[in-house]
DNA sequence: ATAGGAATGTTGATTTTTGTTGAATTGGCA
DNA sequence: TGCCAATTCAACAAAAATCAACATTCCTAT
């Protein structure tokens, strides 16, 4: 029935809500055309419709998790755009917790044969569904504010994959102590991780790099060259001693 | 019949979808032989077809899980709805996959400090970012259709936990045989929450009722009496017997 | 070499999709 | 309330894609 059906659902579902005209300039055609297309998703429940825009019905806007994910929301997207450039059909990752993963683990959805290990039962759930992945959830008892684990068993799952890439977050950064965050728990899933990949991509969006109320004090794993950086602008100027030799990409 | 099949599937397949016009270009025929050879792969279900274009079956856009979820999507809610009356804050239940529960999931998150067990990724995902509840992720390996784990941790798991609640579901209700699925790893799993839980509620809503299709053989375990049984309708005349002994709910 | 059959290209009629216009509806605001 | 701007809807026209029929080419067995 209709080509843009997909594009249109992964447009509305990643954003959470996105307005008809905005639609008819990202598929590039009118908006009498996104109102038909639209229609009868919004018939079958996989949108809703209000007047002037469109709204997700997954949900994305209402976990209490994704409250955070609508901080900075066009900044994590555009570093999910980014991080999907790097990995490839058929490549194997290791995704840490984290709302900017949250936003990566939306757009892989555009990739095929993946392997995935994660401690995000967020993410884990999202990727799973595709068909051809193969997900494999690292931990048993999940922390309520985010859905992740961070037990014993979380541990030995991890330890047993070997994957291409590791993505990685972090609270805060600092020009002189690196990536930061608040719990001990992270670092060590995070270093776990780091040690059973190939190539690390840390994820941060600008805001990790301007002072916050609630600093967090613990550094995350040292990355190797060649690792990756990705952002959405370009990083302060005094933070390029720390970057020497990681590759940065941002848009 | 077919040198370019394979060249034709292969290009789909890695692009997810592409034009006639450009698949004409690129196997370097004209649009018509496209559609001529597309025709047999589309009817045996290789690809899809729309206006314009083929797209991959494998591709990420129809979410089977999400699409059944879609599906009755009015009968789930209220079954939903009537579950969430069986639970009080503070419950602890046990909760099997399908897209049933996957509503009833929803709907759970207005109750509290709910003690969760379940090999369904999305339901973990669900309820674990409420503030409060405590839920656990029984599996590692997800199965790529639903997310769903089967493996041998996930039955470790549920058998460590003991339940007020198991929530349980059926492809078919069958007046003779009783409730039955299409996979025994299904019926294995439901065996062992059953095994450790109070009371069980089966939910079914009514097009579970009447003949299908694709026809599951394998039996779910009998339910003890005083279970409950949850669907959206009274059920027709000649199940009364099977289900002498459960408490009925419908809206 | 050549006739037969299968595969491919070409043409024109038909169908589907898309853009545009103008009227009707909705939402916000004084 | 009544007005204005934005959005939606219905109808039509234009463009694109599809289909069916026929012409052409390619291959193979004789």
């Amino acid at each position: 029935m209709s080509k843009y059906e997909t594009m249109l659902l992964q447009t509305v579902d990643m954003r959470g809500t996105v307005s008809v005209q905005e639609l008819s300039r990202i598929l590039g055609v009118s908006d009498q055309t996104i109102r038909r297309v639209s229609r009868p998703l919004v018939d079958r429940g996989a949108l809703q419709k209000v007047h002037g825009a469109l709204v997700s019905t997954k949900s994305a806007a209402d976990l209490p998790y994704l409250a955070r994910m609508n901080l900075n929301r066009d900044a994590k997207v555009a570093i999910a755009g980014e991080v999907v450039k790097i990995i490839q059909d058929g490549d194997s990752i290791a995704i840490d917790t984290g709302s900017t993963s949250g936003f990566v683990a939306q757009a892989l959805r555009n990739r095929r044969e993946l392997t995935v290990v994660t401690n995000s039962a967020y993410v884990a759930s999202t990727l799973a569904m595709i068909p051809g992945n193969n997900v494999s959830m690292a931990g048993t008892q999940l922390r309520d504010h985010d859905g992740a684990s961070f037990d014993r068993s979380a541990f030995d799952v991890i330890e047993r994959m070997q994957v291409d890439y590791v993505l990685l977050s972090a609270s805060l950064v600092d020009a002189r102590k690196g990536f930061l965050v608040h719990e001990q728990c992270e670092v060590d899933i995070a270093s776990a991780m780091l040690a059973n990949a190939g190539r690390a991509i840390m994820a941060v969006d600008h805001s990790k790099f301007e002072p916050q109320l609630r600093k967090p004090a613990l550094r995350q794993p040292t990355l190797k060259p060649g690792d990756y950086l990705v952002t959405d602008r370009a990083p302060p100027a005094d933070f390029t001693g720390l970057f020497a030799d990681l590759e940065i990409r941002f848009p």
